[in-house]
DNA sequence: CGGTAATTTGAATCTTTTCAAGTTGAGTGG
DNA sequence: CCACTCAACTTGAAAAGATTCAAATTACCG
């Protein structure tokens, strides 16, 4: 089930299509300033008239490493296509995955203070990134005082972005972490124009569960709870969801001999009656406290 | 013991006192830009030159919020003096505390984007905060650009802060959250010219245990247990650090039967012997995995 | 000095992790 | 094209860690 390709799903413009067959071609790409501030969702207007400013792309496969911790600062990133993960790594070598940043998304930013990068961005799959060396980045600002004012509300929107995850790794139950994650893909698929729906995930069970403080078999575990009381249909990597709105207030699901005992009052009756059961079920699940 | 006021081993300066005595006269003051730069700690030279920009100070008693989540955003903070705590407020009432900020510490970059704040502040104990106007803010950048360039930096500082937290929430245990707590708070006090090695908290546990994500009595048991392995002296709030570097790379204490078995150890000996069971616990603590 | 908030500590409970084993799926080479 | 292999995923059972609930003690504010 639930194979269909994203590149299916996906809504495709006519200047991305173009974009993506002269990449194929030709394996590189510019963007100019109107088109980055777009990415950004930085109102358009404000960027409209610059055309000093052309901003190079680059290909990454999946696996390579757009920066790594130690290495000099002097570029920001933006994902033009593809999916990454961004990483800090303890003095003990542990791996701590701080984002997934995908189409739109700065990356890189942690790499101003301290004038190198404190964190490694990894491709998850093939990716093209914009370059934007910084000095360019402080250049463009310059030049254009509303501009100025947007640079630095992007930079705003990473940190409560951030804030938010602190939110969930600091109170929510393995449960509503993993219910909240889901949503919170949901709505970049959404923004992105893909289905928010229904997706697959570009990201394992290991790294999900260290975004978000868990280990990966709580991951699968509590895919598989989801799965079984209908909030949702997981195979492997694909993914429905079936009620956003109970995964964006959940905060447990009721206790399995609880879940249990509505297994076997469904196992009584029959096809019918079931469906009834598999509501009550759905209907169990709790909200806020 | 240790009840030894902050304020006694403070190394006030000449200007400080000064300072705080015309602030104790009227409660209102004004920064110009190069005090601002030294507080946030951006290369003096940078903003040396420059008395055209003034900042207003503003008193605020303990308990009093600074700015709330929701309310139209037009400033940014620097903390002069005193102590406080940001937190967000999720959909249930609950909070989780996101930071600590003291002295030199800019707060309030959260309402940039969305021109609303996202976070509350509030004060821990009486505090003087430096008012910046984000007009202001921006116009220093317009000014000059090396001082821009500085200001992306405190920015992404921040967020390197935030980072560093996420890493603590995800991968941690209770004891390695708490002394890294610990360990943190002793650089920020060091590097405000208090001693590093004592001082007292101006939070709560629950606060605590809520800006690590853990229980007020986790909190509690573990200043205890660090405490009775001699990492660190407890009583209420005042905290002296034995072995910071311990307490740095400290991932698990022994488990507590170990720990009792060394009482046993210490109970049976006397005085002399004493010194030696305490020693051998101490060397007991484990760092990396 | 009384009353409330903060802190400590114990015991039981619950959640999540750890360890272990088996399954599935994609890619590779014969 | 199929067997093989490795990584990813699933699931169970036991263990560990942290929370919850409860009670007692200690500070601190007015």
């Amino acid at each position: 089930m639930l194979n269909t390709p994203m590149s299916e799903i996906r809504s495709t413009s006519a200047t991305a299509r173009n974009v993506s067959a002269a990449v194929a071609r030709q394996g590189k790409l510019w963007s100019n300033l109107s088109e980055v501030c777009d990415l950004l969702r930085i109102p358009a207007s404000l960027g409209a008239f610059q055309d000093d400013f052309q901003f190079q792309h680059m290909q990454f496969k999946s696996g390579q490493r757009v920066h790594t911790i130690g290495q000099p600062f002097d570029m920001l990133y933006i994902v033009y296509s593809g999916f990454l993960k961004t990483v800090i790594i303890d003095e003990s070598g542990n791996e701590q995955v701080l984002g997934f940043p995908m189409k739109g998304d700065l990356f890189g930013i942690d790499g101003i203070h301290g004038k190198q990068y404190s964190t490694e961005a990894v491709a998850l799959s093939n990716c093209e990134i914009i370059l934007v060396p910084f000095k360019a980045f402080l250049a463009i600002g310059r030049a254009n005082a509303e501009l100025e004012a947007a640079i630095y509300g992007v930079m705003s929107r990473e940190l409560v972005r951030e804030q938010s995850l602190i939110g969930t790794l600091g109170s929510l139950s393995a449960e509503a972490r993993v219910a909240r994650f889901l949503v919170s893909l949901s709505e970049r698929f959404s923004d992105m124009g893909y289905s928010g729906k229904q997706f697959n995930l570009r990201m394992t069970r290991q790294e999900i569960g260290n975004y978000l403080g868990l280990t990966l078999e709580t991951v699968s575990r509590t895919f598989s709870a989801f799965n079984a009381v209908g909030l949702i249909s997981v195979d492997q990597r694909a993914i429905v969801l079936h009620d956003i709105q109970a995964l964006r207030t959940l905060r447990r699901l009721p206790p399995s001999h609880a879940r249990a005992k509505a297994e076997a009052a469904k196992a009584l009756k029959l096809a019918a009656a079931n469906k009834e059961a598999q509501a009550a079920a759905g209907a169990e699940v709790q909200a806020a406290v």
